[in-house]
DNA sequence: CTAAAAATACCTCATTTGAGCGATTGACTC
DNA sequence: GAGTCAATCGCTCAAATGAGGTATTTTTAG
């Protein structure tokens, strides 16, 4: 039996969510929210399985609301629901903690699977939403670092000191201030910090 | 039309795979390769627009094979063909450069339309990997840090000294320092960079 | 209300770092 | 055969950093 909850503000949309959960084997609708704020509050000491949120939502945005639910309860899976697919909405939400997401136009049989795929630890998604997701983590630019300074950069973010870099490599502790020199302008900054910010965001290493 | 390129061991595999697309309308089988090492030199000159790749090939594996093909042709999207959905090939494969997978039972309609979906910008996957690719990208764990160490440590990330966060945050450079030390010691690090670059792998910031 | 945590401030010292210079060798390209 | 780039080594110096302490004042939480 999986437990669902409901937060959207359109009556009529809530409404017949819940309908449809209510009357079929297997699910349950436990309660029905219009607000985040207010289904924090009540889901506290009883956490559902499921909970679909809609985006928009007066108040708390549904995006801010799975951030705080998720914290809260961390075994809740949250499914957003979306009138039309505006990636950036829909792809903050999956950033914020929702691990799914439906149009509000679904027909049942496809909701109730998706629920069901979502609490059997799927994410259903879109496949270009997919592809969104897949790209945001992947390195975009090509690396204009050589392959020794690269392996420099490694040691780099790993917190060793030129010293420590310069005996692994058995070199010079002149020759690694010069390559990291060179990393430096190659990647346009000028501190460990940002060298090593700039390293792991565009996965350079 | 959507060319197609086929790299797989098996020979029915690719007759059959070569065949059903060669036959649909909107689609061309642009080459058959056995192995990675033959396509790569194969397509140099004239990327097809999707290539259908065996996971488990000999020799190179597709998941080398799709890193470097990607590499040579940023515009071909690379779609996973695989027995099962042994989660780790497939996910090293998204990380390596392909943008789909396909399981070899499926049936040659969804095949068809799995391949124009990647074509038009999306990603095909199940559900459970969905999951997976998008936990990839997550923080995991908890914050340790409250929300003025926070905002020391994105101050941090940036390359900023400890004077100048002192001065944006109104505060003398003492503070700093006692802040930054208490979040080395919530990070367990000594020194900037692995701060920041615990930061930037547990999306602290 | 009381205790813990967070935020603030200060001191000193050895070590590390970034910036500014230059130079040689070998590999690869055009 | 000239030119570029990577990799190596060298020097100096002021400034930034990390490590070692201690202490006061708010906030927060229990």
């Amino acid at each position: 039996m999986i437990k669902v909850a409901i937060i959207e503000d359109d009556h009529d949309i809530r409404q017949s969510l819940g309908l449809i959960i209510h009357h079929t084997e297997g699910f349950e609708c436990q309660q029905c929210f219009e607000s985040c704020e207010a289904a924090l509050e009540a889901l506290a000491a009883n956490p559902p399985h499921v909970v679909l949120m809609d985006i928009n939502l007066p108040g708390m945005t549904g995006i801010e609301g799975a951030a705080i639910l998720k914290k809260k309860h961390p075994h809740t899976d949250i499914m957003m629901l979306t009138i039309r697919e505006d990636d950036q909405a829909v792809f903050d939400s999956l950033c914020a903690g929702a691990t799914g997401y439906l149009l509000k136009n679904t027909p049942p049989a496809q909701l109730l699977q998706a629920i069901k795929e979502l609490h059997a630890g799927g994410s259903p998604m879109s496949s270009h939403i997919a592809r969104r997701v897949l790209l945001s983590f992947r390195p975009q630019a090509e690396s204009p670092l050589s392959a020794r300074e690269t392996e420099i950069l490694g040691l780099l973010c790993e917190g060793h000191h030129y010293k420590r870099i310069a005996e692994q490599l058995f070199v010079s502790g002149h020759t690694v201030r010069s390559h990291i020199k060179n990393i430096y302008y190659k990647l346009q900054v000028n501190s460990r910090a940002e060298a090593v910010r700039k390293a792991t965001k565009d996965k350079l290493i």
